[in-house]
DNA sequence: GTGAAAGCGCTAACAC
DNA sequence: GTGTTAGCGCTTTCAC
């Protein structure tokens, strides 16, 4: 899609010209108060009259800080950078979202480099590698890595220079602190919901089998159950491909049984969109003779499903917020909670069940 | 979500501490040869040979250019600043990756500030001076605007002072350069594909007729009717809320018709997927009974529904492709093609028509 | 090809 | 409170 452009030689940027040392002159004061003024340092006692005289200045001449400069100077940049997947692969956005607002609240920047989709354990680790270099270069004060769904990853070498947290994925080969879904309290509570509405038996459209999601939804699930005395019938547990397809498939084959469940657990909501086209091709209802409960939350179809499906979330705006509030505190030299904080699964009921 | 952290003071990054002068120093020549040899400067014979033992310094030491300081001599960031409401409002993302995308190519970074989702017209206008504020701050050499449904906009003034240029909405009340989907065409190539099916009795879902969209979609669809000697039955025009609920209700209206179409235009894809439900309760048939045909190319629904949905693609990854072309011409002094590009909007063939 | 020198816009000591 | 003095790491003349 994107095509190369010749190089264009961009002339200069036209700088306002307005510097510091301008703001000093015209307000009568010496650059010095004027840096203790715009940075609002502390411990420097500087007149409220100077103070207004220096932001007056400030106004009339339209000056505009160098955030270069004061970088540069400082040794301190303000900004983290975040490599992630997810601009290219529109899934997740929400922690890109949720790592963004955290980060302007802080007053601090969030330089995003795209990196490929491909995992980084594969041969694809250019972009990737790349990305980090890039944002290094731009003297980034934390790194955070960003995946579309749940995995253990590698992470460039270069990540161990500046302070590392990973989002929605987990360091495999070393102990780079991480924030991942709680999968399993999440597969506890949809579950748990089931049974609440009285559902005792319960089938499963599962995902692939070994990746975290899955088995850790699983878990949860079967603990739900067996709390209530009760456990998961093999049978009605079939997995397939993470699609509507799959779904529609996995859910046939549940829906034939004999001795058909009374509702669905489908462990990802595209396929508990293709669930719902079974069960109404049966002449079946939703909920009235089968509920269907879904996760992850994606809205597009979740809201949109007819009944709106109840789901439970994947909190991404809150683990992104909460990488950037583990960056601060990790390059503010603070230690930090966990190696690997847990983020809650919320239900989100609509009228599936 | 979020939540402000107590201003946490940043432990000064830990430097590398290579700097150029020690790579000068390492490969035993000055530092103008290093600077010259990494900035790829043209002109300038140096040798192979030395050339070739700058760069085995630089190996070496691990030196990695500060781009702050890079830029703060150059006078030239080979920043570009993008502002937008998608990082918020996760539609239209692809936006964002054809700019990135696009801009990696050039060797430029792109930073990414959120903007909210309100109007530019509203009252809300704080969060994108802000942004645009802090974008200029940081010396961005252009300036991007990205919103995410086409629409008129109003830029913040400042914006005035760098190349702008605004992806999928257009100046309000200026003459800022634009890159806009071709609405017209799109609808345009929709309804050809229904005549080109054989369907003469086409049902029009409509949005909210004001906005570009409708105006720009429905013009099209008119355009392609009157070219094969048709018209638009104004009975079967019926305007509902951009949700599947709303397309869902205006279907309804449209199928109870005494003289029922046999082919449905719905000017969103959220639409047809409530579109869908109402045809199949009516016990008929897509496309056998009746065509459906939409627009957005959602990828969530149109690639899910079943049948799969056949609908006019966004040019969204182009737009942003484009947008960036267009602001390194500006930025490099060339004049641009026009004032506003129109970005062809494909037909995607799937099983629905 | 080199080296010196000036400067980008700012921060941060330090003595006043 | 102020002014001075050093840089931060790099680019860019310019004379050699």
């Amino acid at each position: 899609m994107a095509k190369s452009n010749p190089p264009l030689p961009s002339v200069p940027v036209r700088q306002r010209g307005v510097t510091m040392n301008d703001v000093a002159k015209h307000a009568g004061v010496s650059r010095t108060a004027v840096s203790f003024v715009l940075s609002n340092r502390e411990n420097t006692s500087i007149s409220e009259e100077t103070r207004a005289r220096i932001n007056t200045a400030v106004q009339e001449l339209g000056y505009r800080p160098n955030a270069g400069a004061r970088a540069l100077a400082s040794r301190r940049s303000d900004w983290y950078g975040i490599v992630t997947e997810i601009v290219t692969a529109p899934f997740a956005v929400d922690i890109i979202k949720g790592a963004q607002d955290q980060a302007w609240l802080d007053r601090r920047f969030l330089l995003i480099a795209p990196s490929d989709q491909a995992d980084a354990v594969g041969p694809n680790q250019g972009l990737e590698d790349a990305a980090t270099e890039k944002l290094l270069e731009q003297r980034v004060e934390g790194l955070l890595y960003a995946a579309t769904f749940h995995r253990g990853v590698h992470v460039p070498a270069s990540a161990n220079e500046v302070p590392t947290v990973l989002i929605n994925c987990f360091d495999a080969d070393g102990k780079l602190p991480s924030i991942v879904p709680d999968e399993r309290g999440g597969g506890r509570v949809a579950v748990e919901r089931l049974l609440q509405a009285g559902h005792t038996r319960i089938g499963v459209i599962n995902l692939d089998p070994v990746i975290p999601a899955a088995v850790g939804r699983l878990e949860g699930a079967r603990e739900a159950l067996s709390a209530a005395g009760l456990e998961l019938d093999p049978e009605l547990v079939v997995s397939g491909y993470a699609t509507a397809d799959g779904g529609y498939e996995a859910a046939c084959r549940i829906l034939d049984h004999p001795n058909r469940p009374t509702a669905l657990f489908c462990l990802n909501d595209r396929m508990a969109m293709g669930a719902y086209d079974a069960i109404k091709e049966r002449g079946l209802t939703i909920p009235a003779d089968i509920a269907v409960i879904g996760f992850d939350n994606q809205e597009l179809i979740a809201a949109y499903l007819r009944p709106k499906l109840t789901t439970v979330a994947l909190p991404f705006e809150k683990m992104g917020a909460l990488g950037v509030q583990t960056l601060a505190a990790l390059t503010a030299g603070q230690p930090i909670l966990a190696d690997q904080q847990l983020v809650d699964c919320p239900l989100l009921e609509r009228s599936s069940v």
